[in-house]
DNA sequence: TTGACAACTTACTAACTAGTAAGTAAAATC
DNA sequence: GATTTTACTTACTAGTTAGTAAGTTGTCAA
């Protein structure tokens, strides 16, 4: 039992934990219910359909993304700050109960949740992956980071690994996990 | 409608492709037996629970990377033609419907899966670890593959990001999947 | 003080879930 | 030729799912 009166966000909190512990498939009403202490129907009344919470979650995520990034504290941050920065939010996501990248907690469910679902899952994607290729080009010309190859390519490597290390820590732990984050830096700066 | 007397085999090649589809939980009896052609009794009566059917599949999928790796096709190739084997397997599921990797989908939904299941995941994905490990050590020995750090460290990269970029490609196509094999190749071989 | 509205609850539906029990028909075994 | 076994079907249960409709209660503005 949470109970202020936002509980609109506590809602969205709650789904959003859910999708990266449990996956759209799950979790349930129910679930989020029971966890914020109101009937099923409490949950409909604030997102009429689950298709509606899960498009909520994942825009709320796209936005604070794009506040962080265009914000100073990360923007005037040096290359390699910049990617140990993207790389804390996994590392925190991994120390918060084993939790997964929403991408690819979605990414995985693709063929079984509703198409808006999909679409949002693209456009995130398509973000995060823009951001690191960026920052990667950044410090390319900066000669911080070496490697060979287009940095689109470089951005989906590293986006991608860092998304299935979390899922091969639930198998194998934690350390796995920062083992991918190492060997990332460790190719990126040799 | 399949039916021939093997109907045990065509249920573990169905639950098989939902898993890499849909996931543990984006699949049920009815699903299978429908594709089948029979009723859902059916299915119980060659795999009692689901669990027992999930843990199946994998063991099957264990055993026959086992025999892949120790077969002579695959043990006697340079350390590049195994990598290059090793990569086409995730190349093939990517053609076949867009499947992903058993294990990302096992490890994806790790919190709602029997624990039988968990217990296999880890199996297969320390397994698929380590013949990995090996093979870039192999090709490290050998002056073909460059790379600074620990080999173990290096395979969880390239293991995570296959298995990364798989999910990803649903969301942005395979043109993504095939730039994290080539990025991947470009910091092996530079 | 009244009335509107927000934020619920109660009570329900229809569909789907894994799983079970009992029966059946054909094939294999004795 | 009788019996057992295999591979099912029919018919069911108990639980869960998303979603709806109608009613209730507390807060706040006019």
């Amino acid at each position: 039992m949470v109970r202020t009166t936002n509980t609109q966000r506590t809602i969205l909190d709650l789904a959003e934990s859910f999708l990266q512990e449990k996956g759209f498939n799950g979790f349930s009403y129910a679930h989020i219910a029971a966890e914020l202490g109101v009937k099923n129907a409490a949950i409909h009344y604030h997102f009429p359909t689950k298709e509606a919470l899960g498009c909520a979650v994942i825009k709320r995520y796209r936005d604070r993304f794009q506040l962080w990034i265009n914000n100073a504290r990360v923007k005037d941050l040096s290359p390699q700050e910049k990617l140990d920065w993207f790389f804390s939010i996994y590392t925190n996501m991994r120390a918060d109960s084993g939790k997964i990248c929403l991408a690819g907690s979605l990414e995985t469910e693709f063929n079984s949740i509703p198409d808006p679902l999909r679409e949002q899952t693209k456009a995130l994607t398509r973000e995060l992956l823009s951001w690191l290729q960026a920052t990667l080009n950044e410090g390319k010309e900066a000669g911080v980071f070496q490697f060979n190859g287009d940095p689109a390519n470089k951005a989906a490597l590293i986006l991608s690994s860092v998304q299935g290390a979390l899922q091969m820590a639930r198998a194998l732990g934690t350390a796995k996990f920062n083992a991918v984050v190492e060997q990332n830096k460790t190719d990126l700066l040799a």
